[in-house]
DNA sequence: ACATTAAGTGATT
DNA sequence: AATCACTTAATGT
């Protein structure tokens, strides 16, 4: 869908007016074409070469990858200001996308060539912000994905350490410390009081000085 | 009573 | 989740 010079001036002003100066909105909109995808269009494939990255106007776009056995694995999405970050080492290293992006709803959208983005890196210091920027939100959100797994995993890993420690004493009183704990599992001692407070009041266990009670299922 | 050890808390990374 | 820096509670001597 080609649209005119006016039109993508007007929606980058619209949509990138806080973040782009105005010299590099006008350069913007001399390379880059307007496009607009339907539910589940693919707008970059794994393993294509890329030649244009989106600048997100509205709508929302899943970014993607493939697992070890070929299941996808959410990353996270694109909604309107955003751009696909992630993608734009591997247009400096000119390589094929490691990423699928999927429209998840209707988008529209902005495609400039990358060819330029080294261009605009160099010329634009808006251009560089926002570069640093997206990653930068980017990494903060993977990063706190990756902490509620962890989190989630070690509660697991402490019940079935004490299910276990039951099983093994035959008893229901454990006499054992944080500190043990946190020896056996490779954590530390101030973690584990956390969370067995927190198995505490879901009702699973009952804490004493030295001892922890586990209660039956 | 005083020291030592276990557990709890809040802030930060 | 981990670490730091304290605080509080329980115990041993």
């Amino acid at each position: 869908m080609k649209k005119n010079l006016t039109f993508l001036k007007e929606q980058l002003h619209l949509h990138f007016k806080d973040v782009f100066e105005k010299k590099l909105i006008n350069e913007i909109a001399k390379n880059g074409t307007y496009a607009t995808y339907e539910k589940n269009d693919i707008l970059i494939d794994i393993g294509l070469e890329m030649t244009h990255i989106p600048l997100i106007i509205n709508g929302l776009v899943k970014i993607s990858r493939e697992d070890t056995h070929e299941k996808e694995i959410l990353l996270y999405f694109l909604e309107e200001g955003d751009t696909c970050a992630i993608s734009f080492v591997n247009c400096i290293h000119l390589s094929k996308s490691m990423f699928r992006a999927t429209a998840e709803e209707p988008v529209e959208c902005i495609m400039f060539p990358v060819n330029k983005i080294e261009e605009w890196m160099i010329n634009y210091k808006t251009w560089r912000v926002f570069i640093i920027d997206s990653y930068h939100t980017r990494l903060e959100e993977m990063l706190s994905v990756i902490k509620d797994l962890a989190f989630f995993k070690l509660e697991n890993r402490i019940y079935k350490y004490l299910s276990n420690q039951v099983k093994i004493k035959h008893t229901d009183d454990l006499i054992i410390t944080h500190q043990e704990i946190a020896n056996d599992l490779n954590t530390s001692r101030v973690v584990i009081s956390r969370i067995l407070k927190n198995l505490e009041q879901e009702g699973k266990i009952k804490l004493n000085r030295r001892n922890i009670h586990v209660s039956k299922y």
